[in-house]
This record gives C-alpha cells, structure tokens and sequence, in this order.
DNA sequence: CGATTCGTAACTAATTAAGTTACATGAAAC
DNA sequence: GTTTCATGTAACTTAATTAGTTACGAATCG
C-alpha cells in the first residue's frame, strides 16, 4: 500500500466486503486485495469498526462484514472514521506572539472551516453503493465486449 | 519550519515583504521570521518567483520583494507555485486491472476534480492584501489596548 | 482441545521533507 | 578590479512519518 492511498485502498477493501454481502473476509483475504498485510488492515480499518461502518468477529469462520447496508455508507464517514485529513495544510502556531503570523492563520483556519464543510457535504452524497453500482456497471462493460470478440 | 507549513510559512513571509515594499529583504531575513535557515526559504520561494509573484536580485542590498501589488496576488496563484496539493489522497493504482480499484478510483477523481475547482475558486478570491489588512487591523487593536491600560 | 482469526504492542524499513554545508554566480560599493 | 554581500543550487545529513513485520494474547468455533 502506498503513501496517503489509505482511502482509496479501504474503499476498495469495502467494495469487496460489499460484493460479498454473505460471508465475512479475513484480514489476509483483504490484505491481498490491496497488496499488503493482514496486520496493517486491522490497523487501517480498526477505525472503521468503532464507527459501525464493519464488524469484526474473531475465531473460526470469522472477518470482516459491512456494519450496515452500503447505501447507508458514505465517503464521509469513512474519511472521518480513517482519521484523514481532507486539507492537508498546518496552521499551527510557530512564532506565538507574531501578528502577523496570527492574521495568516486566522485567514487560512477560516479557509479551510469552510472548505472541509464543502467537501464533507460532497462527500456525504457519495455512499459505496454508487461504488459497487459504477463496478458493477464495468464488469458488466467488459462480459459485453468480451462477447462482442 | 513545521511539515506541511510551507503555505502558512510563505504566506508569512510575503505579509512581512508586503509591509516592506520599498526594500528587499534577503533570505536570512526572512528565515528568521519562519525560524529557519536562508536556503530553506530560497528553495520554498523558488517556484514563487517563477510564477512572478516575487522578485530576487542577487549583490549588495539584493534580496526579495513583491513582483505586483499584494491585491494581485491571490493564495490560489501562491498555493499553485508553491507547488502544494490540495486534496493529498493517492489515486495511484496499486492492482491494474482490477475493476473495483478502476471504481474507486474513477469515482475519487472525479470528487478531487471538482473538490479542486471549488477550493481553487474560494481561494483566487483571498489575496495578500487582505491578509496585510488582518495584520493592520491586529496591530492598531494591539496599539488601542496598550493606550487603554 | 486445536485450529483459526482478530487486537495490539513493539520493532524495522522505507520514504519524505527539512536542515545544513559548500561553492559557483552575479551585483554593488569602494 | 577587488572586496563584500546575496542568491542559486547541488549534495549530504537529520528528523519525522508511515508502512511493513513479528510476536503473542484473547476470543470463537468445531
């Protein structure tokens, strides 16, 4: 898994989940998915659990599952439940005291309050049911073809 | 100087070089307002004064200044020759081939697409002037509640 | 009980960005 | 023209962050 892909790579770990309604996925099975290991899934998704979007159980037969219907999952939650930041910019104070330092972090706070309202709001429009949805629609993309040869 | 406060930093340093205009201020100057060192601030600018929105000269009494006036120098253009992502989530692919990651990822472009557009157009609306102005109206309340006690 | 799977801590490795040193280039002062 | 001052840039070092790995305890099922 690369760098700042920990969105992506879970979104494609649920469209998995999604796909698979009736059964859970292992870490390993998830891992693959994404190339990476078991141990850094539990660790990216643990988020995930905590915010009911999956559930784990452990022992024989056990993974991972989608905690509720995946129209009822969006984007937004999952951002905010992997603890990612949409803006990536710091604001943090580093000559306290500076003027102006403070009228350029009080300008960008008041930017970035704003835009993180904008692009949650998006992101809350989006649920992983389009995701499966838009999978569903290449998979179908490619039978056809396929048949076309 | 902070990871990820190379806008803040700049945008600092060119309020200080706004409020200066009739002299160049070289980059030990300006490191020292960022507290950091001269070549960190000639690497971080280096894009700024390509895009023409600083100026530098080298020798005796050489340094830095404004290319234009600071209400034409919005932190869009700034943010852009900085060379600073705005949304930092990956789109990479990781699996080529697999559907589900070419869904996800059609559907993260998309939202960055647009996410860009949207945060792009607020910021070409926020200019350095405007930031010279927080910096001013701080400064005089400072002077007020001094002339108060 | 034995196999399986998650939860998590602790450590290692890879990557990235900042800090530093060094020196060539150019411009002004004298 | 030589000295001084300042940028431009390459190369290297250091620090911080994140992914990857190992290890093992806890829970669950057959």
């Amino acid at each position: 898994m690369k760098r700042n892909s920990r969105l992506s790579s879970t979104l494609h770990i649920l469209v998995h989940m999604a796909d698979a309604p009736d059964r859970a996925l292992t870490s390993e099975q998830l891992a693959g998915f994404i190339h990476t290991n078991p141990v850094v899934v539990r660790r990216t998704i643990a988020g995930l659990r905590e915010a009911g979007i999956v559930t784990s159980s452990r022992g024989h037969g056990g993974g991972w599952q989608l905690g509720r219907a995946p129209d009822k999952i969006s984007l937004a939650e999952i951002s905010a439940a992997l603890g990612e930041t949409l803006l990536p910019f710091s604001t943090e104070p580093e000559s306290p005291g500076c003027l102006v330092e403070q009228a350029v972090i009080a300008v960008l706070d008041d930017f970035r309050l704003e835009a993180e309202r904008l692009l949650t709001e998006r992101l809350s429009h989006i649920t992983l049911a389009d995701l499966t949805a838009d999978f569903r629609r290449r998979y179908d993309l490619i039978g056809v073809s396929s048949h076309a040869v």
